[in-house]
DNA sequence: GAAAAAATCCAAAGCGCTTTGGAGAGGCAA
DNA sequence: TTGCCTCTCCAAAGCGCTTTGGATTTTTTC
């Protein structure tokens, strides 16, 4: 059928009679070749199906074409499903600049020694760190390496500039927490992601402001803090149901924890919105969007602060493309809103 | 702090007073070179912080050390949860071997035309083959490549020998089914995945087939074939329950759309088990995992077909190695049978 | 002790691309 | 015509590694 041949640069000017410079240089869009000759080089190269070594070229320019994103195994996680869908963002970004993603897994303690790695071994043009902890030491280490990269969250009390692209957690959970308080509810539970998380971090302040302003004590016993898996909210949810105070509303850091909590409450005989308003954070997960609703109807089944992660993949690695493009450019920070979304999870508390 | 000039084997062989022949064998284990000479090669190496270029290697043996996954986008499913389950235990392998995943996004018609371009640019060392369909023409596209690959799952209908790993899910589905029927169940549903899909169309094969054997005519207000999401499982049963002679048990596909049917279930005030019987296939999700179960106990929620995707993962990425290893061996083939567990959403029908 | 065999090691030729530092060819003014 | 641009294009030097085809040294064998 097709040439069984390679055909290689060397080829492909010999068969049109240039050198390879020019060649290089038309199919490079550099500009002192003539349009003329450009034209005809590019037809040669399409016919005879040329098409550069990435090998070649990277050893050449000390350019992979390959974006890393190094993600860790958490305890019960294998790989987080949020992940799954910020990847799918980022990927269709990076599949129209021509890049591809490389995807290492390795726990949170190897990932420094993989970044000077992968930047030394020159194996990718760039990085999104994933997971970003309150003041994360990985942002300290990829300044220093001069490799581009982009954060998806933020690490506070990281005494350097860098460029992050995040939600607004904290204000998403204080209006969330509010909206609860305003109902009426008192006994407010929040079923967290890991605190050490900064995301997490930034959602609990978000409740425990509103919980002062409202001038409301904390309480211990209605806070969690883990991975945000289903039998987790289906443990916390049968824990402080069990209380001699239970809580009377939920806010709870993903939509799969919080199917756990309507698990547990089915259990018991309880129905969300009812007996127990539930909030969740939304990722417009995708296995679970287009409708964890109520039926036919548009009427969103979760009361919910809504971002799509999807989304938030795009965005970062649009801005990660930028700064590959232009690393010199000082560090760009984004912040998204949530959606405010009221479903059918949430209602004044019970009378007495 | 650390050497900023970037070493290589000519500065290392340099150093070490030997050539770069000789240095370059002591790393790779080459026979040629004495015990002594390698033990002090490999000692400089590490004490100076060499580490070779991946492109240089790659361009001189043409292995790039990486493992090309190209998942599609599917309409609903940005990408499947199923596949991050799968890639986690792909890549913790991979890891171990000192390759990289390389992730391409990129809807179904492109893909042969991707795995084209993959084997010529020797982009890839192998590539895993996702979601199969009965009769996919990447098998024959691949071998005609000669990339080596392995199909995570099966086509039937393909004329050609190749390498897969896959669940026996002809079986599994005829023993669910007949669990079923034996339990005195006669309306028994199908919420099955794409049937397009290769593993959904055996599925429902060994369903046909318990009915079948018990004189039972499928009915097609109980089939269902659609992506293995949520709200399909709540959708479908929604819709089943209000037939004039709704289901008494329903097979599903995935623990997502089972989610879906309990909650569709609830709704209608009726409960998993007593009400209504549910078998899922159960591939081990991580984020559902340890423990979409019944509470403090270790009873499974759901009864279920078990088959760790992450496992098979695993499987099919050491497989792979092989054959890169190994090209000319004849394909592997590896059927593993799914565990049949008893959890609490199985009951003998309602009376009348 | 010489020849043969084995053990070590090396110089240099790629792998296929980019890029530096010109060179040749026209065009224009003088 | 000569001199000086501007336009096009090129030869050759890397990029850092592997590997072929010896060369040199050491060990073994008779």
């Amino acid at each position: 059928m097709t040439a069984p041949k390679t055909v290689n640069l060397k080829t492909l000017s010999q068969a049109l009679g240039l050198s390879q410079t020019t060649v290089s240089r038309a199919l490079n869009g550099f500009p002192e070749v003539s349009e003329k000759t450009r034209a005809r080089v590019v037809e040669a190269a399409k016919r005879l199906n040329y098409r550069p070594s990435p090998s070649a070229a990277s050893l050449a320019t000390g350019k992979s074409r390959l974006i890393g994103h190094v993600v860790s195994l958490s305890e019960h996680i294998m790989i987080n499903p949020h992940f799954a869908d910020f990847i799918a963002g980022a990927g269709e970004v990076y599949a129209q600049s021509g890049y591809d993603i490389l995807l290492r897994l390795a726990p949170l303690s190897e990932q420094e020694r993989i970044y000077v790695n992968l930047a030394q071994d020159q194996r990718v043009d760039g990085v999104v760190v994933h997971g970003p902890l309150t003041g994360d030491s990985r942002i300290g280490i990829l300044n220093g390496l001069g490799l581009p990269f982009v954060v998806h969250g933020r690490c506070d009390d990281v005494g350097e500039d860098y460029s992050w692209m995040d939600v607004n957690n904290r204000r998403a959970f204080h209006r969330a927490t509010r909206f609860l308080i305003e109902l009426g509810h008192r006994r407010i539970a929040l079923v967290n992601g890991l605190e050490a998380m900064n995301f997490a971090h930034r959602r609990r302040q978000g409740y425990d402001l509103a919980l002062e302003e409202a001038g409301i004590a904390p309480d211990p016993a209605l806070l969690f803090s883990a991975d945000m898996v289903e039998p987790y909210g289906y443990n916390a949810t049968r824990e402080m149901m069990a209380l001699a105070d239970p809580p009377t509303a939920i806010v709870v850091a993903s939509v799969l924890p919080a199917i756990g909590i309507t698990r547990a409450l089915a259990d018991l005989g309880l129905r969300p919105g009812e007996d127990v308003s539930i909030i969740t954070f939304d990722d417009c997960l995708s296995f679970l969007q287009a409708g964890y609703r109520g039926g036919a109807r548009d009427i969103p089944y979760f009361t919910s602060m809504r971002s799509s992660i999807r989304d938030a993949g795009k965005r970062v690695a649009q801005m990660l493309l930028e700064r590959i493009d232009n690393p010199s450019a000082s560090p760009e920070h984004e912040l998204w809103e949530a959606d405010f979304v009221i479903g059918q999870t949430t209602a004044p508390p019970r009378q007495g």
